[in-house]
RNA sequence: GGCCCCGUAGCUCAGCUGGAUAGAGCAACGGACUUCUAAUCCGUAGGUCGCACGUUCGAAUCGUGCCGGGGUCGCCA
């Protein structure tokens, strides 16, 4: 029950009711808003109606508005309604429009703010997508934790979500992989002067690898050319990196609908087929989208290697990147993009219109000719939504933490998770706008103070149960289980504190509904804070005020209506922390 | 040099796709509380929203141009 989309309908209905004749209505209220005010006084509701079509229904805001209020004030739900600067109009709101959402939301607690927003509409997220050269490391997990939060929150609202990893095993880092896989099998036969050199993957993580080829071969492979053992370890060593990308990826809580591998773009399926890279960029060609041409050299930095020379080029400047894009290296094999041009096209014939892909800072750079992709790939009905994740920098008591990237041990998600937990980490990676840099203090994220905003959220859900202990302990013949507090007299909520938490409450609706349309899942955990922070502060004031105590023995009907909120309360914040895949703990260790 | 992101209180950041006198936490200042329910509470002060034009009833938000910080820039993925 979303009462801001309910009065934007009511006053829709006041608006045709005036203007039975106007045709262009619709497309007018699609630009008014119906929202909480920012300043309180100005009441519950507040929209901007009047403003927005006056002019179209040749009247004058203010006089739009007097008419619209003197339509509305008949509504019981409406206690009264202030015309305000140029026209806005100020709704306040009985009682029991709040007592209402109360009651909806403990009559369906786990389908509270659910919307069917999304209708089914399939969408595919892809993220994480790291090369599968190693472990994850923390560079990796905001993208991580973003694509997955967004994924749920899309799923809150009625979507039909793939969460995808494209597996990137075509390139020739995988050789080079493989080649330092092969080295660690000869260590592990106890080959002494085996040195990793510069270029291959010198990290430890390997060495089980090696070990692994070891007793699975056995000196088998020691004497073979590359050619022959090559196609024994790449797969063998892929399948162990993406082993230790998934068990990283389950410390963070997140999974994978779907494991896209690259090397099936290049693969001819049957015997004379072309691979699917081909079949795209035949059809590509078909279109006109496919010509052999020169590119301008970068400016600025006049490359020394700069060679012009005719290429194979796709026209992405024509649906708005910069430049047009290679799709042929010289060595004759396809570029990245071509394959990933493949990719997307078969996102697309797979159903998904609605695509997003959550990326690094480091490849921004690629957004445009990715949206120039999915569009020319599509005919125009796909697009992507390229989600930039800005860099983390990791800091420890306020100061910069120096990482040494020589070793190949870099600072992994493990140690992260290991050092703050999977919560912190999560809670505070999405406690940012995702285009914002952050810094990301261990220090600070293991407080447990108000100023950690993981830690006072979950203690708002571990009070909220420590609330009905203390009420079953303290007033033990007082039934107030779930089936009791649904029955409960929610009328008696009216002090401001009880109505301030109930129109906090009101909210969760329209934020959910708003935060996946804007992939958005920041939104969430800053309203999580916000509806802790007003629970907080409840809390506090029955400390001075004992009327204002959750529990009360000689009010046992106030203190169940009150125990109902509280119960609802834990519920928002139990539903906002499982989109954001953060636990909600009944108490804090 | 091109492109992308950022610039909002001393600090860290929100600002709900154009709304009203721009918000929160920390720090600062002034009080309250001494454990009554679990990790204090209330108040005060603090702003040229980087700068300048423009769009309109109305701009932190949209457009253009600058300034500053970060990222990135054919045949790496």
């Amino acid at each position: 029950m979303d009462i801001f989309a309910d009065f934007s309908a009511r006053i829709a209905k006041a608006l045709k009711g005036l203007f039975p004749d106007a045709q262009n209505i619709d497309t007018l209220l699609q630009r008014a808003t119906v929202e909480p005010p920012r300043e309180a006084s100005h009441g519950d509701i507040s929209s901007n109606v009047a403003m927005v079509c006056a002019k179209a229904l040749n009247t004058n805001p203010r006089d739009l508005a007097a008419s619209l209020k003197e339509v509305l004030s008949s509504d019981q739900d409406i206690k009264s309604i202030d015309i305000a600067g140029p026209g806005f109009l100020n709704f306040k709101l009985a009682d029991h429009v709040w007592h209402k959402v109360l009651a909806a939301l403990l009559e369906a607690p786990d389908d509270f703010g659910r919307s069917n927003g999304g209708s089914g509409e399939k969408v595919n997220v892809e993220f994480v997508s790291t090369n599968p050269t190693g472990p994850m490391h923390v560079g990796h997990t905001r993208g991580a934790v973003f694509g997955d939060a967004l994924a749920s929150l899309l799923q809150f609202s009625g979507y039909d979500v793939t969460r995808e990893y494209y597996i990137n095993d075509a390139g020739a880092q995988v050789n080079v992989l493989a080649q330092s896989a092969y080295l660690r099998y000869r260590q592990a036969h106890g080959e002494k002067n085996v040195e990793i050199p510069a270029g291959l993957y010198p990290g430890k993580y390997l060495i089980p690898v090696g070990e692994a080829l070891a007793s699975e071969f056995g000196d088998a492979l020691l004497d073979k050319p590359e050619a022959e053992w090559l196609p024994l370890v790449k797969p063998r060593v892929l399948s162990a990196m993406m082993d230790l990308i998934r068990h990283d990826l389950s410390l963070l809580g997140v999974t994978h609908d779907k494991f896209f591998s690259e090397s099936e773009l290049h693969k001819e399926k049957m015997q004379g087929e072309n691979s699917i890279i081909a079949q795209t960029l035949e059809s590509l060609r078909e279109a006109g989208l496919v010509y052999q041409g020169t590119l301008e050299p970068p400016k600025g930095k006049a490359p020394e290697d700069w060679e012009d020379r005719e290429q194979t080029l796709f026209r992405a400047k024509k649906f708005g990147d910069d430049t047009d894009r290679p799709l042929i290296k010289s060595n004759g094999d396809y570029t990245y993009f071509a394959a990933d041009i493949a990719y997307h096209r078969d996102k697309f014939l797979r159903g998904f219109n609605d695509q997003i892909i959550v990326l690094g800072a480091d490849h921004s750079g690629y957004t445009k000719r990715l949206q120039a992709a999915v569009k020319a790939v599509s005919e125009g009905k796909a697009s992507i939504d390229v989600k930039i994740c800005q860099i983390v920098r990791l800091m420890r008591d306020g100061k910069p933490f120096k990482m040494s990237k020589r070793s190949g041990d870099l600072v992994t998600v493990s140690d992260v998770v290991g050092e703050v937990g999977r919560d912190a980490v999560r809670f505070m990676l999405l406690f940012r706008r995702n285009e914002a840099t952050m810094d990301f203090d261990f220090a600070k994220v293991k407080e447990q103070t108000r100023e950690n905003p993981v830690f006072y959220v979950q203690y708002a859900h571990a009070r909220a149960n420590s609330i009905s202990r203390t009420a079953s302990k303290d007033m033990p013949d007082l039934d107030i289980s779930e089936a009791a507090l649904q029955r409960a007299n929610i009328a008696l909520l009216t002090t401001e504190s009880e109505v301030e938490v109930l129109q906090m409450l009101a909210q969760w609706p329209r934020l959910v509904g708003a935060a996946p349309r804007a992939h958005e899942p920041h939104r969430i955990a800053f309203y999580l804070y916000d509806l802790a922070g007003v629970f907080h502060g409840f809390w506090s004031k029955g400390k001075l005020d004992p009327s204002l105590r959750f529990v009360n023995r000689e009010q046992p009907e106030l203190t169940k209506a009150r125990l109902a909120m509280v119960g609802a309360v834990k519920q928002v914040l139990a539903l906002g922390l499982g989109v954001l895949g953060v636990s909600a703990p009944d108490e804090l260790s």
